[in-house]
DNA sequence: TCAGTATGTTTAGATGATCTACATATGGCG
DNA sequence: CGCCATATGTAGATCATCTAAACATACTGA
């Protein structure tokens, strides 16, 4: 299928946060869970994850810390802070404010009597 | 509210062509429309839907014809075209591809059973 | 041992489509 | 006459992503 830019710039932010709002991640972990998640219909770049979870980071939406398994390559781990879950509320928001829009124009005829 | 860049960037084609699939319609009163069918929440400046109209009509999404009824001013009417039926088809398949993933998100922990 | 693949992160610089801000025009109303 | 709503248009700035590449390590199989 393949995202759209717009698509994919209007979204990101919110699939990233809901993700890290259900347990810490990284980013190669997340860019695998999205494409899981969406049955291989999304499946982003690395270089389209990493500078986003660098802005939110400098934007104080996520925290990160570094681990090392034993025999593992080192992983940046994010976590969701009190500023990205507020972030988050504000992405749904304004999601399902253009969801019902659409739902609507999408909907049948009739609903349309302006 | 007042919308996201990114989620106007992502959703205005979708709109638009969802709105002109209904039947024809110019600037102002799309404008309008997504007002009042968003209750208020949607409120495009004019200067960012007419290029966006004038691209789709490069693009070929849309036509548009000029009217001007007895002591009105003159519209510029746009009306949808097999393209942007066809665009507008796959605008609704990518958001809903996102807004599935989303609801996996934003619903219940034990879905997350990856 | 060596090549290939999956894992994992990073960034410099190009890109390009909207946004800002303004311009233009006219009909109706008090 | 002045103001607002109606109605459309565009030049140039803006700015965050995308492209493309690099770097690094663990494992697998030949």
């Amino acid at each position: 299928m393949n995202l759209s830019k717009p698509m994919t710039a209007a979204s990101i932010n919110a699939v990233i946060l809901a993700l890290l709002d259900r347990g810490d991640s990284y980013g190669y972990e997340i860019i695998k869970n999205v494409r899981a998640l969406s049955g291989g219909a999304i499946d982003w770049p690395a270089g389209s994850l990493y500078p986003v979870l660098h802005r939110m980071r400098t934007d104080g939406l996520v925290e990160s810390y570094w681990q090392q398994p034993e025999g593992e390559r080192r992983r940046r781990y994010y976590s969701i802070t009190a500023k990205g879950r507020k972030a988050l509320g504000e992405e749904k928001a304004q999601w399902m404010t253009v969801h019902n829009l659409l739902m609507q124009l999408w909907g049948p005829d009739p609903a349309f009597g302006l």
